[in-house]
DNA sequence: GTTAGGG
DNA sequence: CCCTAAC
């Protein structure tokens, strides 16, 4: 982190054209709608520079930028941010007097920038250390988070937190000013955020300041060993560069450990601040003390509004999963408990996730993965909010490459999986079947791979099967959760591999082609025999719940053929009949009354149809009139069962 | 959203 | 299997 001396300095640094003119469209977009192209990210050297912010900048800030852009600051951010911000800067004055002298709105102007400097760096630990958090459930770590208090008097001994009984203490935090990046934007809702804020119950800044540059350089450093803590902000710059190939403007440690050790490692999972390396292996070193305590305490602000942001995430997107808690005060034990399941709570990511996902993140995986601080968002948008990360240097777990779901608002995190199935769609059901008992893990996957397991199995499908198959579709939605519980990341994956495999299938070896017809429409898109399980669950579904039924017989009885659909039951339906009553007129005793058909339909099937057909009073599917006359009667037709 | 029916 | 009108 920089020295002191360096942030007074850059305090007191000539302004530049550009940060005047940062200024002064901070100071006037605070009464209007500031235009969007006013905004630009610019980064103060230590010389008092202003740079263009380069893209790794953009990066880094860039969720910090969508904090400030959000709603309205939280008390709690308020209190953070007050802390920043509150003791040296003059916040009080009216932001859009711009007859103020220039030297005055430019110092302040420094300031905030040093705090948002500031700020922008404790993001990122909060984004790390919420990623900690959310990664690994260990209670006994995670019980710390439960009192802020404690986490205070953990990593402050000696600085007793207490709300209203503030400790202004010098500005250590000016320490933190180095290259930032600032935006206007930034600073706008600062002033703003100040300016309504009231000033008492402030946190204290220095007790912030030394969470968040409290950092210990003196881990020892091992012969052949990296260590990147004992390296200079320049030198990590240089590592940065020797070790991504560019060169990087980026001063926070931090950031810049992380990035080294995940570009040394080629892993994501790099413990939060210990930056050990040694050949390709991270070396955690005094976990406890720097790698974790230091991020609870300098973000222990952030946890409580965090958690409310988190349960309100979740209240908001799982439905059934959990019963909503909207008990804010309760955060903390929220936050617990989030903390404690969160390593088991996976979302099952939806089809449209999944499409939309594989898109995304072969379009971005390598930048997006490459800032580890920038996938964890603390972000005020609850949608784009992670809601953990299955990673981390105290978990054993796999990582999980995780993104925002931003699709209905659920922001919530759902694994990296690759895309499966294009064709029509899937019903999430077929999942589950992993976990149903083998048999019928196995009579379902057969049955996804319908055509080539086992198509000529000429009995007649067990009523248990369809039992089962009623039973799983009957809990389809705990088991839904379930699964979305006990999933790990493997466990998805390899579900998802099946789902592609099985959909891979559904088009592989029967036309998948996409028909043009003359007439602009398409057709015959998919086409998947019939087999014969099928329509004797068909034919069983008829006589149980009456012909014409179709989407409960397709609920019910054709739970787990999901690519089904009520009017393929229909008009195979349509075609039994006509199928079982030109075997009538034509030949009793022919097994495939139809030259084409793809699966002889025994007799004693096609008889139970016609049985089924008289007794439904579907007598009318003669074939050489099954258009003309064929029409059901009414639909009188209900109620066998 | 489901069903029936034509193509 | 697709499409669509009718419900």
């Amino acid at each position: 982190m920089g020295t002191l001396p360096e942030a007074k300095t850059s305090c007191e640094i000539p302004i530049t054209k550009t940060l005047d003119e940062t200024v002064r469209l901070c100071v006037s977009s605070n009464q209007q709608v500031a235009h969007p192209v006013v905004y630009k990210l610019v980064r103060v050297e230590g010389d008092g520079r202003l740079v263009p912010a380069t893209d790794d900048e953009v990066m880094a800030v860039e969720d910090f930028l969508d904090d400030e852009r959000s709603q309205p600051a939280s008390l709690e951010e308020a209190r953070i941010s007050r802390g920043f911000l509150s003791d040296e800067i003059s916040l009080k004055k009216p932001v859009g007097e711009t007859t103020e002298g220039r030297e005055n709105i430019e110092a302040d102007a420094e300031k905030l920038n040093a705090r948002l400097e500031f700020i922008e760096e404790m993001l990122q630990r909060v984004k790390q250390e919420e990623r900690l958090r959310l990664s690994c459930g260990y209670p006994d770590r995670l019980s710390k988070f439960i009192s802020m208090d404690e986490m205070i008097l953990d990593k402050h001994d000696q600085e007793p937190y207490t709300n209203g009984n503030l400790k202004e203490e010098n500005p250590v935090q000016d320490s933190a000013v180095n290259a930032r990046l600032i935006n206007t934007d930034c600073v706008e809702s600062k002033i703003n955020e100040m300016l309504a804020m009231s000033t008492d119950d402030p946190i204290t800044s220095s007790a912030l300041l030394n969470d968040c540059t409290g950092y210990n350089p003196d881990i020892s450093t091992t012969e052949g060993e990296i260590c990147l803590d004992s390296l200079s902000i320049r030198e990590l710059q240089e590592t940065f560069k020797s070790t991504f190939g560019r060169t990087t403007s980026v001063k926070d440690k931090l950031w810049l450990k992380r990035r080294i050790a995940m570009g040394l490692t080629n892993s994501y999972d790099v413990p939060t601040t210990n930056f050990v390396i040694k050949g390709k292996t991270l070396i955690s070193k005094k976990v406890e003390r720097d790698g974790f305590h230091d991020a609870v305490g300098d973000t222990n602000e952030h946890y409580t509004d965090m958690s409310v942001r988190l349960q309100h995430c979740q209240v908001s997107s799982s439905k059934g999963l959990r019963k909503p808690r909207i008990e804010v005060e309760d955060s903390r034990n929220c936050e617990y408990h989030e903390v404690q399941t969160a390593g088991k709570r996976i979302r099952k990511p939806t089809k449209r996730y999944i499409e939309e996902l594989s898109e995304v993140e072969t379009r971005e995986c390598s930048g997006r993965l490459g800032s580890s601080g920038k996938s964890c968002r603390h972000s005020h948008d609850p949608q784009r909010f992670q809601i953990g990360h299955l990673q981390g240097d105290f978990s054993s777990r796999k990582m999980i490459v995780t993104r925002n779901d931003s699709l209905g608002g659920s922001g919530v995190q759902v694994p990296y999986v690759s895309r499966v199935r294009r064709g029509r769609p899937r019903q999430n059901f077929m999942a589950l079947m992993k976990y149903q008992p083998s048999g019928i893990a196995a009579e379902a996957v057969e049955e996804d791979f319908g055509m080539q397991i086992s198509r000529q199995q000429g009995d007649i499908e067990s009523f248990q099967t369809e039992t089962l198959s009623q039973q799983i579709q009957q809990a389809s939605g705990d088991k839904l959760e379930k699964q979305m519980v006990i999933d790990t990341s493997e466990q998805l994956k390899t579900v998802d591999m099946e789902n592609a495999d099985s959909s891979a299938d559904d088009t592989s070896d029967e036309n998948v082609a996409t028909v043009p017809t003359a007439n602009g429409g398409t057709r015959r898109k998919h086409h998947r025999a019939w087999t014969l399980s099928e329509v004797v669950k068909l034919v069983e579904g008829v006589s149980r719940y009456g012909a014409g039924r179709w989407s409960e017989i397709k609920r019910l009885a054709f739970a787990s053929y999901s690519y089904r659909t009520s009017v393929d039951l229909k008009d195979k339906w349509r075609n039994l009949l006509r199928a079982s009553f030109s075997q009538v007129h034509a030949n009793k005793g022919v097994k495939t009354p139809r030259k084409h058909a793809a699966i002889p339909i025994p007799a004693p099937i096609l008889i139970r149809v016609r049985e089924l057909a008289e007794m439904h009073g579907q007598t009318n599917y003669y074939p050489s009139s099954s258009k003309l006359v064929g029409k059901r009667p009414s639909k009188n037709v209900h109620e066998i069962r």
